[in-house]
Parts: structure tokens; sequence; C-alpha cells
RNA sequence: CGGGGUGUAGCGCAGCCUGGUAGCGCAUCUGCUUUGGGAGCAGAGGGUCGGGAGUUCGAAUCUCUCCACCCCGACCA
């Protein structure tokens, strides 16, 4: 391609609108254009990144024996009534009326439809097992799109939904897949790692997360050095103390602590870690027993116990509260953060100073592992500027309600598997795979005739990759204070020619475009900069662009019998004779490739 | 959706507090010079100051309102 007949348009300053480096990045190299919130063009040169992202996805989905099909963007809204989604998804689904007042959505994902051409075209288990999978649009109006297209509202994803006449069999493909997204992050040169994740509201039972290994990443992961344990932070379990509650040894006290409302400051002014005090989080229940589930008859007994006014949850003092475990205690399925307004009504005092000494019925609490196994700990006194020191469970207030796994690991926590310690590490979500099961099966009826000739629901599996996310995430990783350095496999070109003076210079335009002519003819994705711009202008902007080699033809060096080749990771540029030139460029490239992935 | 912030030329910003001619840098166009690291000089074009309403002789500036965008929290590829 040559730069004078391609669309190049780049900027010194990205707008101020983009904080993520890769944002910055992305809009600076003119790789896509913002046109609303969360929605990009994808321009020229952006789009090419895309292209071969969806390449290599697609190579290895086929290998995988996946099999390609394109379902609609427009999808009916009978279908997701039918699976019940309709009222579950929220206002992330996008909704819409036609001409004929009939309710539509954009998908979010495509479970319904793809279920429903199961129950229609697969009818016997001799068809099975099979996987579809597509590279399509997808739309979600997130509540806050940002980082833009890391988090974009319409964005494109591959997203695979494979069917199973039993479990054994969709296990079977989930590791499958599990593999071939290993090789495709592998291929696309991306640092990552699989973790095992929460089903989130896809539902579902076995489900792991790719992740991109970036300081910048939305999600936290835990994983262990010493073993092959990794999970979201949002899963992974803080197991029990190993030793059991120590006796107490301190009687209780009630200290001043003026103005101090945080659990640092209050161990600074006591001289103790802040590992001895436990912090009170009061969180207030949305949903009463029986309301959650619509069709409960209106007519049963009210439930036999009243619920708490105010749920008060328990973590140390350097712990903090995980909001993914708290929804799992029965009664919290929905909950929110009290306001100070209902804590000063249930505890007679402001946020600050709380804590589960001396509080009536209407609390109920919830002790974290770790806390319920403290003794001589320091918490809330329920009075403005003051604490309790040396408080112990049994003697001083009644044992919790209950206790449970509800805060974040930190690092240095043991591994869940007793196999050595925690590390935490940062990530960006690029690919989720889940294992389904029934439910979509159930909610849509959709059978095939088993060998026994019997009408059985098919087992689901699903499997996401964020494609442009993939394309942000990749620039997340690989930048430095010039501009972008695309991994090769997915670089918009592979090799940039910059033709110093190429307007001006008969013999750097004949040096040029015979290498150029070389290159293409040699297979390579290969950018020749024809503009007339000056030195400067070229080399910096082809360094935003982060095309990862590049050669450099100049007449000083024509004159001296040869051209400058650099990698754009390489710090100095290394001399090429120019007869030679060609040879070498393929070499350094050769060197690079992969060895062919195995066809197993 | 809650909290905070910003909207002035394609991009980055000043002007607003204290009302009175809409400015600067980059980019763009023309000419000359320059040409291995974002050129110099000379000239030119480009603005409903986010929209609307109000106060005022007069509003980018003050008031109200709506909108858009960004950042921080609950969701997800």
């Amino acid at each position: 391609m040559r730069a004078s007949r391609f669309f190049i348009s780049t900027l010194k300053e990205a707008p101020s609108e983009a904080e993520l480096v890769s944002h910055r990045l992305m809009l600076r190299a003119g790789l896509i254009r913002r046109l609303a919130g969360g929605v990009y063009t994808w321009m020229p040169l952006g789009l090419r990144v895309v292209r071969k992202v969806e390449a290599i996805v697609r190579e290895e989905m086929n290998r995988a024996g996946a099999i390609e099909l394109s379902m609609p963007v427009v999808q009916p809204a009978e279908l997701w009534q039918e699976s019940g989604r309709w009222q579950a998804y929220g206002p992330e689904l996008l909704r819409f009326r036609d001409r004929h007042e009939r309710d539509f959505v954009i998908q979010p994902t495509s479970e319904e439809v793809i279920t429903d051409i199961a129950r229609n075209e697969l009818r016997s288990y001799r068809q099975l097992p099979v996987h579809f999978y597509q590279i399509q649009t997808k739309f979600r109006d997130e509540r806050r799109p940002r980082f833009g297209v890391m988090r974009g509202r319409e964005f494109v994803m591959k997203d695979g939904y494979s069917f199973h006449a039993d479990e054994a069999d969709l296990v079977r493909e989930y590791q499958n897949m599990h593999a071939t997204y290993c090789r495709i992050f592998t291929r696309l040169g991306l640092r990552f790692r699989p973790v095992a994740a929460d089903t989130g509201s896809i539902g579902g039972t076995g489900s792991h997360e790719f992740h991109v290994l970036a300081d910048s990443g939305e999600d936290s992961i835990a994983w262990c050095a010493t073993s092959d344990y990794a999970a979201n932070v949002e899963l992974a379990e803080a197991v029990a103390p190993a030793l059991d509650r120590p006796a107490a040894s301190a009687g209780m006290l009630r200290v001043d602590t003026p103005g101090l409302t945080r659990c640092d400051d209050v161990a600074r002014h006591l001289g103790i870690g802040v590992e001895r005090m436990v912090k009170a989080i009061a969180l207030v229940a949305t949903t009463t027993p029986g309301e959650a589930d619509s069709t409960a008859s209106p007519t049963l007994a009210p439930a036999a116990e009243t619920p708490p006014v105010l749920w008060l949850l328990l973590v140390r003092g350097d712990h903090t509260l995980n909001e993914i475990k708290a929804q799992k205690i029965a009664g919290l399925e929905a909950f929110r953060f009290a306001s100070d307004g209902e804590i000063v009504a249930a505890l007679g005092c402001r946020p600050g100073y709380i804590g589960p000494v001396g509080i009536g019925n209407a609390v109920r609490v919830i002790a974290d592992r770790a806390v319920a196994a403290m003794a001589d700990f320091v918490c809330g006194a329920n009075t403005e500027n003051a604490h309790f020191t040396g408080v112990n469970w049994g003697r001083d207030l009644p044992e919790p309600f209950a206790i449970a796994d509800i805060r974040n690991v930190v690092a240095g926590d043991p591994s869940p598997d007793g196999k050595g310690e925690l590390l935490i590490q940062r990530g960006i979500e690029v690919g989720h795979i889940f294992q389904l099961r029934r439910k979509y099966a159930h909610a849509l009826k959709a059978t095939f005739l088993d060998v026994a000739g019997k009408a059985t629901a098919f087992e689901m599996g699903c499997y996401g990759i964020g494609i442009t996310r993939i394309v942000a995430a990749a620039i997340e990783q690989n930048h430095d204070e010039r501009g972008i350095l695309w991994p090769d496999p997915i670089a918009p070109f592979r090799v940039a020619i910059a033709g110093l003076g190429y307007r001006r210079s008969e013999g750097v335009r004949t040096a040029t475009d015979a290498l150029y002519d070389q290159l293409q003819a040699a297979g390579i994705d290969v950018l020749l900069d024809d503009r007339d711009e000056r030195p400067g202008v070229i080399l910096t902007d082809l360094e935003l662009l982060g095309i990862p080699h590049r050669v450099v033809i100049g007449e000083r060096g024509l004159t001296a019998g040869h051209v400058e080749y650099q990698a754009r990771n390489a710090t100095e540029p290394q001399r090429v004779p120019v007869a030679e030139t060609a040879t070498f460029i393929r070499s350094v490239l050769s060197a690079l490739e992969p060895a062919a992935p195995s066809q197993t």
C-alpha cells in the first residue's frame, strides 16, 4: 500500500476526552473516530487491525471444528420474551419498535437465535455435537461506556455456541475451546492468563475468562505462582484462617477516637495494626423473599420471620467487601448500601463509628471468616468519636448470625488449592467461555431425539471473544512514549518503507519502489510512505502507527550503498546493503513466524 | 442511575471571576525558501462561543433550563 493512496490522519495532540493510553493512541494514530458515546468509526488503518484479529480468530475456530454463520443484529422480541431475557436483561438491552409497532432488540449476544436454529434444524443425536460461531456487531447500552473501544456500546464479538447430547461432550468441547483460546491469544502476540470466573447473569456452571495482562485493566485476577490456580478476584475464595479463634485476653474498653472514621486512622491512633480492626458495612436488602419471583402467588402467607431492617457485614480492617460474594448470601441477592439516614435510624450513629456491639435484633450481622476468628479486636462503638477495643465474640456480643466468605482476596492469602500463596494482577477481559448447560434449551424447548428416540434438551456451551476490545488491549500492553508497538500478527502493516525525499530524489524513488515491489511480490504486508512530507513527520508518524519493521531509504545512505532497518522495539537502526534489503527483511520476518500450529 | 467536572475554529487551549471589537498554538490553503527527526518567512480561509429562554442599552462572560462529553461508583466481550 502506498501511503499517498491510503488514508493516514494522525494528531499531535489527543482529544481531551481520552484518558486511557490505548484510547489516546488510537485517536492520535487515526485508528478510530468517535461518532457518539461508546460508538466509533473504524478508520481504514484501524479496520486493518480488526480484520487481522478476526482472521486469526476465524482460522483457529475453524481449525477447532466450529462452523461460521451469521445471525441478524436485529432480532424479534418474541424470542427474547420466550427465553425470559426480555424481562431479565434490563436497560442494557437496546429495544425498539418497527413501523408495525413490533418490538425488536439489537443483539447483545445471540443465545436465543442460535437455540431457535438448533430446535428447528437439529433433530437427532446423530447431528451432534455442533458448534456454530459468528463474528458480528453487538450492542450493549452500557451505563457508562468508557475508554474508547475498550468498553464501547457497539463492538465486534466472536460468539460461538455449541450443542451436545450430554454433559460429558459439553465438557470435552469446553476444554477444546479453552485450548483454542489459548492458541488464539498466543498467536495474537498477547500476554494473557486464563482464570476461573463467576458465571454472572448468563448463568450456567463452568466458566473461564481470558485476561490480557495490563495494569490499566478493569479486573483483578488472583493467581498462584506455585500451582495452576487462577481466578477472577470476584470469585477467588478467601479460605478460612488455619488457626481457631484465640481466647480473649483483654477486657472491652471504650476509647475516644475523635474525628477518626477510617480504619487506618483509628489503628494509627491506637498504635495497632489495621488487621486488628473490624469494619462494618451497612447494607439494605432491596427485595424481600417472594418478591424476586414474580410468579409467586400473592395469597401466600408472609414470611414467618420479619426481615432485618439493616445488614451489617464485617470484614477485617485491611480487607475489602466483595459485593459478588455478598450477593450470594440468602436474603441479600439484591442489596444496596444503606444511606446515612438509614444507618442513623438503625444504629443511632453516623457511619464511621458503627460496629456490631450492642445492636438490636433488627440488624443482622454477617462476619467474614477472618473476622469470626478474631479475638480482642477493635470496632466502632456506635457512638460518635468512639471505638471499642478488646472486643470478643460470645462475651461482648453474640456470635454472628452467619459466617461467610465475603471479602476480596489480597496478595499473600493462601491459594484455595492449598499449594502456595496468591498474587494479584490486573487484567482486561478479552475472552469468556461458559458451560451454559440446558438453560436456553429448556426455556426455548429445544430438544433432539436421543438414541432411545426420546426428546432430550441440548447441553450448550457458549464462547465469546471481544474482537474490538483486543485491539485496544494489545495497545494497552504494547506501547511506548512514541506510540504503538503492534505485535507482528495484528499490525496494520508489517513493514514500512520510508522514502526520505521520495518526491525530490530520483535515486530514492527508484530504490524505494524497487524494494516495495520486491516485498509486495514476496507477499509481505508493506506500507510505502511516499507522502510529500519532511523526514521528521514521516518517521514520527510511522512510530506512532507502530509498524513493527521499518526501512529508511535516503540519499545519504544510498550514496554509501546502504539503507537502514529498525524494528519498532529496537533502540538502534542497523545498516543493510541496498542489494540485500529484500532478502534481509524476508529473513527477519520469517525468523519471527511462530511454528505452524499442529493440525490436531 | 448517583457524585464530580468540561463544553469557545478540525485538535489542544486562553478569554468568563469584574458584561462592551472572539483570541493563541497546531492543522488547512497560496507563494518563496528549506529537506535524515513533527521547518522558516509572508499572506489567506475557517466560529450559530453546545441548544433554548431570561436579565441588560449590550451576554462567550450573569441567571434558569435542556443537551452532549469526560472522570469516580454498581455491569460485562
